[in-house]
RNA sequence: UGGGGAGUCGUCCAGUGGCAGGACGGCAGACUCUGGAUCUGCUUACAGGGGUUCGAAUCCUCUCUCCCCAGCCA
């Protein structure tokens, strides 16, 4: 196979890999890991670890085990994990037969910690958590010793030993590492390790009352999974002299700790206490609302995992804090559906259109192109009649001159079928609201060619009315106002930037007759307005779409511009 | 003010001693039975000062700005 004009350029993490493998660290092998704890559904920033990982594995023939870093019972639930199974799965990555548990190494790690204090390197520790915490310092002042720093050996063995028989209350007692207290890093101060905790878990149900924190339990699974490259996010680059400190106290299996800036999406929040607290709240209808930015709520909304993946490529990946613009997320997913939905006509806002010289017991079938893009999608037959609906806003009584569409006296194309001409405006008597338009056909235009080669400024989409089905179509805008909604004013959160018109539902909508049966989570493109999926809540009675993306509206840009 | 990181177009990412480049966005045009798609062109960027060098985004130095850390969360 020839190799690539131009060499691809690979990211930070990446070239250290590739120099890892040159240099023959670890035997050349690479094994990577995606840990996330089950206390929350995956978001689009665990997508990009997501990729990372287990694109790192299968580009330099490695391997990527999913892990649950599931340490902390209070937090941690069945469903959550589930949830992530399913969203790993449905983007596409495979991991070996088994997934791997933090806490499936429970014992392991106790009998690490017993070593450690050994080695004299780890006590039981009695101050409460409040006193760890003025015995800790500042950020600028030291910390000072706990009265328990120097207990001996044996009475800290048995101690350890007793409290994982459960002897002692929660908060009580502690098991911490002993370092170094005037450390300049924090995470340095003897850290506890070891926490009681007489709580069931999710998995070892009560085998435990105590439980490692993360500092430990991450470092010793790693080694014991033999991973080779441990990618985290930058905010535990402060936590790396700890991982190795750890490791290299039991002189045990040492993999290396690469961390990397952590996804941030303008116009939403991607920190699973946030989104808990929109789905708490019921700011959202839950985990999976199509405005959410997690990898259900994308999925529900239409994204396809190719859309996510490919977004995942494009924002690279390097150390320093960004903020992707949704834009670049909103590109791919319509690069994506552009090539795979079927197109077909719906009408969001529909107005009658009457074609007066149409006779009123006709209906003609007329052929439409499923996808231009891909003609192997080959064509089918919409029904046309006298009676039809059209894009309320493809009609404007008095046009500005930017305006190619439907105008009194003025005549345009419906797609596929007719060139019409408006002959006539009917108004509500009270409102003076425009509810109905009349309208003659040429029927030397059928198909949507003219023989005598006039041209028509713009082509509209509509629907017959007498053959049409209704649906639900469910719009939706940013969840919040602000590309930086943790930008809040004084004194408020996150949350005064949510977005009140972030969706909105529109009840009385007419799409054509093919969609009919249309299965929950097809997808299709609306012609003219945008990519449409049918949502979980659609039924035989009832269709229900979600917008996915708005195609790309040049004619939205003019009028916004309009308005300036 | 202690410790750890980071500063390149509006945004994201390359470039690591030799012509600052790509993608998204934006603007303009071509084409079009989707004001879609596609194509073409344009698009006020190396945080600042000093130094080394024939030559600096890249090396040295000083300064400035931003992010993270004081959970028995991860």
């Amino acid at each position: 196979m020839p190799e690539p004009a131009v060499s691809p350029s690979y990211d930070f993490i990446r070239t250290i890999v590739k120099e890892d493998i040159e240099a023959g660290k670890y035997g050349g092998r690479v094994h990577t890991r995606f840990p996330p704890e089950p206390n929350g559904y995956l978001h689009i920033g665990h997508a990009k670890s997501i990729c990372l990982n287990f694109g790192i594995a299968s580009e330099f023939s490695g391997r990527c085990n999913l892990r649950f870093d599931d340490t902390n019972p209070i937090k941690e639930e069945v469903e959550y994990v589930e949830s992530i199974k399913k969203d790993v799965q449905w983007l596409g990555f495979a991991w070996d037969d088994t997934e791997y548990y933090a806490s499936d190494y429970f014992e392991h790690l106790y009998q690490y910690a017993a070593e450690l204090i050994n080695k004299g390197t780890a006590y039981v520790c009695d101050l409460t958590s409040q006193e760890i915490r003025e015995y800790r310092g500042t950020l600028t002042e030291p910390g000072r010793e706990s009265p328990y720093r120097n207990r001996p050996v044996d009475e800290n063995l048995e101690l350890f030993e007793r409290m994982r028989k459960g002897e002692f209350p929660d908060g009580s007692r502690t098991l911490r590492a002993k370092i170094d207290m005037k450390s300049g890093n924090i995470n340095m101060r003897d850290p506890v390790i070891y926490r009681i905790l007489h709580a069931a878990h999710h998995r070892s149900g009560d085998t435990w009352c105590i439980y490692p924190m993360y500092d430990f339990a991450h470092c010793f699974s790693d080694s014991i999974e033999k991973i080779t490259h441990s990618i985290c996010t930058l905010e535990f680059e402060d936590h790396r002299p700890l991982y190795d400190w750890f490791l290299d106290q039991l002189g045990v299996y040492h993999p290396q700790q690469i961390e990397f800036a952590r996804l941030n999406l303008s116009y939403t929040v991607l920190s699973k206490r946030k989104l808990i607290e929109l789905v708490e709240n019921g700011f959202v209808s839950g985990w999976d609302d199509p405005r959410m930015p997690t990898i259900s709520g994308l999925r529900r909304r239409g994204y396809t995992p190719e859309a996510v993946r490919n977004f995942c490529d494009r924002i690279g990946v390097a150390k320093r804090d960004s903020m992707v613009d949704m834009a670049l997320l909103e590109y791919c997913i319509r690069e994506d559906l552009n090539k795979q939905a079927p197109r077909v006509m719906a009408v969001l806002h529909p107005i009658r259109v009457v074609i007066e010289n149409y006779p009123a017991d006709l209906t003609e079938e007329l052929e439409a192109i499923n996808n231009p893009e891909d003609p192997a999608m080959g064509t089918r037959q919409v029904p046309f009649s006298r009676v039809l609906y059209i894009e309320h806003d493809d009609f404007l009584e008095k046009p500005p001159k930017q305006f190619y569409r439907l105008a009194p006296g003025r005549e345009v194309r419906l797609r596929y079928a007719y060139f019409i001409t408006c002959t006539d405006v009917i108004k509500d008597g009270k409102t003076g609201e425009v509810v109905e338009l009349r309208c003659t056909y040429d029927p030397a235009t059928r198909g949507g060619d003219s023989p005598d080669g006039r041209k028509v400024k713009s082509t509209l989409h509509w629907v017959s009315a007498a053959h049409a089905c209704e649906a639900e179509v469910r719009l939706y805008d940013h969840l919040f106002t602000k590309a930086a909604p943790n930008e809040a004013v004084e004194g408020q959160d996150f949350k005064s930037n949510i977005n009140p018109n972030s969706l909105s539902i529109l009840k009385s909508c007419r799409v054509e007759q093919s969609l009919t049966s249309a299965p929950v989570g097809s997808f299709y493109q609306f012609e003219r307005q945008g990519y449409f999926c049918v949502d979980p809540d659609s039924s035989e009675s009832k269709l229900v779409f979600n917008r996915t993306v708005t195609l790309r509206d040049t004619w939205a840009k003019i009028q916004k511009a309009l308005k300036k």
